[in-house]
DNA sequence: GCCAAACTTGACTGGCTGGTCAAAATGCAG
DNA sequence: CTGCATTTTGACCAGCCAGTCAAGTTTGGC
């Protein structure tokens, strides 16, 4: 119904301001625990509210949940989708992966939501991955191609690329905790997200052969 | 007690092969839904008995847990071990990402419960992260930065590289699922691992820059 | 074949969790 | 200030889950 739609698109200054809240704390709890192991009175206590006020404004945990996953997704491709088919080919991969990079540094919880939810069998997101995904993946691999084509770029299986540069900077997010106890620095030092540009970098650019 | 270990050490056919059948489906169960996510219930299905039977073996879920993980963390070092400081440089990375993106194919359970205990915090193997991890990997970073200075390896952060190798690696058994959507590949297509390490190798052994 | 030890299980408990409901508190237009 | 709609919450329910227990069945040494 248009009518009830439109009552519902335009939402009071309490509704906004308590759905933000609850969306915010229920990524910070989803990312940690996955869907299985959160409980809706953790998101509710991070949202400095009761169980109760929480539902009524999502009718679920699994509504609340793939409101949160929604958000999330459309903000992680958009790096992938300004890769300019028109630019020079290192320098927009260059720029795709430190965007990439900065996103694990300065929101990890988005990526490690979405490691959950394909860890525990993607039930959420099936569809997006063989849709929006998949499309968005096979153009820019074609753009990859026809950079190779030129001679722009190594010949390799773009798609594989694609992974790679996924596997790379997601892994600074999601593994953060286990890449700090490697490294040994503490809480605050971040200079791990700036050593593993230029190390990525290095190795994308020119690999590992040295070049006399 | 030297005897009561000694007892308990020495186990018969049916403790072995009943404490061999927990482990083998918690672990399907632990790397799917985590620790939280899982229930005694759904691993005692799987091992075919009932859940006080399982609890006759383990006394808790946690001991279950710690179990499979420590079992699995073993095998997990042993490829970064065999990481060989008199072989040749590119060769020994060769077969060490060989090795992984083996048992990210064979046996990729193993990567996606190591995920699921980082994801959410790794509140059970944070001394096995600053320790014997820390400690090995510093080992092999060393054996790294040898060859580096002698002009055998481009020069780089040999920690960061080795987090690339596993970042790549792993991300092939805990992102399989969107990996497969993504290419498309139906089930029994296991064609990605062969192209994921050609494109791996490829890339980390001469770069995207194209040579003349 | 006997019997003690090892193994197995149905029935149960107490605590937690997703979700409901009715009543109370608050916000707000006139 | 009044009256209605929105928001908030304490109390509650049904189902699930880790773990217990007492009573049963099987195994294996003799």
């Amino acid at each position: 119904m248009s009518i009830a739609e439109a009552a519902s698109a335009k939402r009071s200054r309490i509704q906004q301001k308590n759905r933000g809240a609850i969306l915010e704390a229920a990524l910070e709890v989803f990312s940690v625990h996955g869907f299985r192991g959160s409980t809706i009175d953790q998101i509710a206590e991070r949202a400095g509210m009761s169980k109760p006020n929480l539902l009524y404004y999502f009718p679920s945990k699994e509504a609340i949940y793939v409101s949160v996953l929604e958000r999330t997704l459309a903000e992680w491709l958009a790096p992938l989708e300004a890769l300019d088919p028109a630019g020079d080919p290192l320098e927009e991969i260059g720029r795709y992966v430190a965007a990439k990079l900065r996103m694990a540094h300065r929101k990890p919880e988005a990526s490690r939501l979405f490691a959950n939810e394909i860890l525990s069998g993607a039930p959420a997101i099936a569809g997006f991955l063989t849709g929006p995904l998949k499309s968005l993946v096979d153009e820019k691999a074609a753009v990859l191609r026809g950079w190779m084509d030129a001679g722009a770029l190594t010949p390799i299986d773009p798609h594989h690329l694609i992974f790679m540069i996924w596997a790379v900077t997601q892994h600074y997010a999601d593994f953060d905790i286990q890449v700090r106890a490697v490294l040994g620095h503490p809480a605050g030092d971040d200079r791990r997200f700036a050593d593993a540009g230029r190390t990525v970098a290095a190795v994308l650019f020119e690999g590992l052969r040295p070049r006399p």
